[in-house]
DNA sequence: ATGTTC
């Protein structure tokens, strides 16, 4: 099939719908029609094609600028689905449930962190367990069920978070569970086995120096106040317990009577949101994505920890969350459809909400909008966005969640040596934790999209504006 | 992403 692209803007490039007859709208790529049309995205491309085939598909199959091939969906990309076809596609979330990404403000400098830079990375790598180590909490059967039922107010409660942290986190870090008995067995198990662990595979902790601030008001607003502060990014997902739920729910509705088939992906079918299944899907989501902010929280306070230790005349309070931001699940939101609003079921994968100031009425963001933040590969850069009003009227708010994919694992294992890698990342100041060699050569930054030409196509496509650059000073990978 | 091959 000949997949026809046109460029809409510079920065903007439609996939027509007369490639192919199935095509319920059209495909919406934000980045140049050059970089789309590229071989490596060939994959991908076709992925955006197929979600534009789904039932219920409003405005635009969605792929942000770090798209990259998925299961079923493109990482990176998005899909409202109409409330009225009640739908659900476990696909369009993914395995990780409600992975993402936290970034922590604190009272240190550059300097002040570079003088003790060991000792800390030492700190972190015993107070965090990484790649396959286990969990250091110990979380009793009963208590897993408060977790997946009550996310981040639960990590409050237990002493892991500040009352401030709720206000700083999507959703206030709490998804609404109806009930938790479609979370099985295995699920829980795996999620007592590594709760408060970072995990592998780009899951990382990075401390970052800002190095550039675009836009200081805003900036300040996301408590990033002076060049050369430190700031802590976490990005973790939901561990093994969101991986068994959704391994469970795609195996139960590939089999299932009740199913939605896709016309050329099993991988795409979805699931009615009033039948029993897609109910229990959609409440088992939601508990994944309440362990996943418990997760992430236990690792921010676990970082507060390290760092008021080594520097003592800091307290943790001081160390402040900026943001926590989910950058895969689904949700209900309203947006504009042909001019009208419409409640949709938008399912994010890879990718991060995106609003503007008028849609943040009532929340800690209204006066700016909702901060995005986007981490880069571990060698280059990081950047923290704001959504505009754009994003509202072109990528139902959303926009890009990463540098993204440019090679497979498989070939970024075999393209990189470990030892390079740690040269080159030493070369440039940056102090490498990783426990495993495998996982230096997979996420080698050479094996990324260019962060800087991700973030030049969302703020050049106008679904975002960028507010400051971070760069990285110390990383631990699984 | 993942007790890294359901």
């Amino acid at each position: 099939m000949q997949i026809k692209l046109k460029a809409d803007s510079e920065f903007i490039t439609e996939i027509d719908m007369s490639s192919d007859s199935r095509m319920r709208v059209p495909g919406l790529v934000f980045s140049p029609i050059g970089d789309v049309s590229r071989d490596s995205n060939e994959q991908a491309l076709q992925q955006v094609v197929n979600v534009a085939m789904m039932q219920g598909i409003a405005k635009a199959s969605i792929a942000m600028p770090d798209f990259h091939w998925g299961y079923g969906f493109p990482i990176g990309g998005v899909a409202g689905i109409r409330m009225e076809d009640g739908i659900i596609s476990p696909g369009g979330v993914g395995y990780d449930i409600n992975c993402g990404v936290s970034l922590l403000s604190t009272p240190i400098n550059e300097h002040d962190f570079n003088a003790r830079k060991n000792d800390l990375m030492d700190s972190l790598l015993r107070k965090i367990p990484v790649g396959m180590e286990k969990s250091r909490l110990r979380i009793r059967e009963d208590h897993i069920e408060s977790i997946i039922g009550g996310g981040l107010k639960i990590a409050l409660e237990d002493g892991l978070a500040f009352d401030g942290d709720l206000s700083r986190t999507e959703d206030s870090g709490q998804f609404r569970v109806e009930s938790t008995a479609g979370v099985s067995k295995m699920a829980r198990k795996r999620g007592i086995s590594f709760i408060g662990t970072l995990g592998s595979g780009n899951h990382f902790l990075e401390v970052q120096r800002v190095s550039e601030i675009f836009e200081p008001e805003i900036a300040r607003d996301f408590l990033i106040h002076d060049l050369g502060q430190v700031m802590v990014m976490i990005h973790s997902g939901s561990r093994g317990l969101g991986h068994q739920v959704a391994l469970e729910f795609m195996t139960e509705i590939q089999n299932h009577p009740e199913k939605i088939s896709h016309p050329v992906d099993r991988q795409l079918d979805s699931i009615p949101l009033d039948s029993e299944v897609g109910q229990r899907y959609i409440n088992s989501m939601n508990c994944s994505a309440n362990y996943a902010n418990y997760n992430r929280q236990s690792m921010i306070s676990a970082t507060r920890e390290a760092f008021s230790k080594i520097f003592p005349s800091t307290d943790p309070e001081q160390y402040r969350l900026s943001y926590g931001i989910s950058h895969n699940i689904a949700r209900e939101e309203i947006h504009k459809v042909n001019g009208e609003n419409s409640r949709l079921m938008v399912h994010r994968k890879g990718a991060t909400r995106a609003f503007s100031a008028d849609r943040m009425g009532g929340t800690a963001f209204e006066k700016f909008g909702h901060p995005v933040i986007v981490p880069g590969d571990m060698g280059t850069a990081s950047y923290v966005l704001v959504g505009t009003e754009a994003s509202s009227e072109l990528s139902l708010g959303s926009s890009c969640h990463g540098a993204g994919r440019e090679m497979s694992r498989k070939k970024a294992g075999e393209s990189f040596n470990p030892e390079e890698v740690i040269l080159e990342m030493e070369r440039r100041g940056i102090s490498l934790r990783a426990k495993y060699r495998s996982a230096i050569s997979t996420e080698a930054p050479g094996s990324y999209k260019n962060i800087d030409m991700v973030v030049k196509s969302v703020v050049g496509a106008g679904i975002a504006r960028v507010v400051a650059r971070l760069t990285p000073l110390g990383v631990l990978k699984g």
